[in-house]
DNA sequence: TTATTTTAGTATCAAATCGAAATCATTATC
DNA sequence: GATAATGATTTCGATTTGATACTAAAATAA
């Protein structure tokens, strides 16, 4: 029975913490689209990636980005090796914004904990997000650091750099370890992946 | 940095887990509606403090509330005390549909939780709520657990209930204790209470 | 090769949502 | 008693959303 309260309370937390209607003149789900392209790392920067990521259809996550874009939040650019995959960048703009977070309450109270307390509550939610994605058949989104195609002992071999993902098989820097990734792989079984555009 | 993390996961985990689009018919916020008024208690249950709970309008949510009291779920009984107050009550129609909570998998997974963790991560989640109502000037909902105005030492006086709320002054019965109430009081300094119809 | 299927992105349209403002009845306050 | 505040509801317009259809490019099959 406390389980759900948990449920719930996460389910309100989110919603309180992300604020009413236009903040800065950006709706949520555009602030949600502007965090997604401030950490996903360059396989990932695509509309398709963010509707995954948000869980919903790309038609919708287009017209997320078109706002973004007409506003000059993020700047479109096509890959070079897929006519059809387009890379989506922040602006200078986009970036100053972002200090403006209507989620900076959020921020500032998670700030507050003791780091010990806060660890431990990063790696719960972390697990929670894992097992309710694995339940939902929802793709999981995740760093270099647990996934199953980085590859990299962190000495560099002749000719490669100390950090690569085996499944794009490119170089990754240093920066990139940190970011989210739609070619996650934690591991556990889960239905195959889809959109691998991009790469 | 971290902090950012936090706040990010904790809204990308309730979007994931709420569910996309119509689940039994009902939308996210009609699902949200229902979970409250399940769980607030006899003073809470109107439509103004859905709106205070849920950070929206009383006009939006009466919108909501209309839909749930049209389609069976909710129903309508005006207060003897206050003309102008409403108190809504879950009907077994719904009660039975709370069976298929979208948000379940998210409970399963808060449920295989190991307990001390799970009672550890709750209480870092309603430290945060607590936070962010603070912070931002909302209205923090809870239990009579930790709110000021609860009296009750758990041994009937001459006359009285054993536990009673000395903001409504009214008897509550061992139920209401566990339910979420609007005029919860943490004893933290906060913007003046409004809304305390229905008592 | 050619044909078929899949994928990425976008546009369009109807339905639904939301917030602002106005309205009405009731209660509280001066 | 007059005025202000509160609870609930309705209406209206702007925005959002998902479903659908469509184009172009890439992958796959024959």
């Amino acid at each position: 029975m406390d389980s759900r309260v948990i449920a719930e309370l996460i389910l309100h937390l989110g919603r309180i913490a992300s604020g009413d209607g236009l903040v800065a003149g950006l709706t949520p789900v555009q602030w949600t689209g502007l965090r997604y392209f401030a950490r996903a790392n360059r396989f990932s920067r695509t509309p398709s990636a963010f509707a995954a990521f948000h869980g919903t259809t790309r038609g919708t996550a287009s017209q997320t980005v078109k706002g973004l874009v007409a506003g000059g939040y993020l700047k479109q650019t096509r890959s070079e090796t897929d006519g059809r995959s387009v890379r989506l960048d922040l602006t200078k703009k986009a970036r100053a914004l972002l200090k403006d977070d209507p989620i900076e309450a959020l921020v500032q109270a998670a700030d507050a904990l003791p780091s010990g307390v806060r660890g431990n509550f990063s790696s719960v939610l972390q697990r929670l997000l894992g097992s309710v994605a694995l339940q939902t058949g929802k793709p999981l989104f995740g760093t270099c650091a647990t996934c199953m195609h980085f590859e990299g002992d962190g000495c560099c071999r002749e000719g490669m750099n100390a950090y690569a993902c085996g499944f794009v098989k490119e170089a990754l820097t240093a920066d990139e370890l940190e970011q989210l990734c739609i070619n996650f792989n934690s591991g556990k079984a889960r239905p195959p992946r889809v959109g691998t555009a991009g790469r």
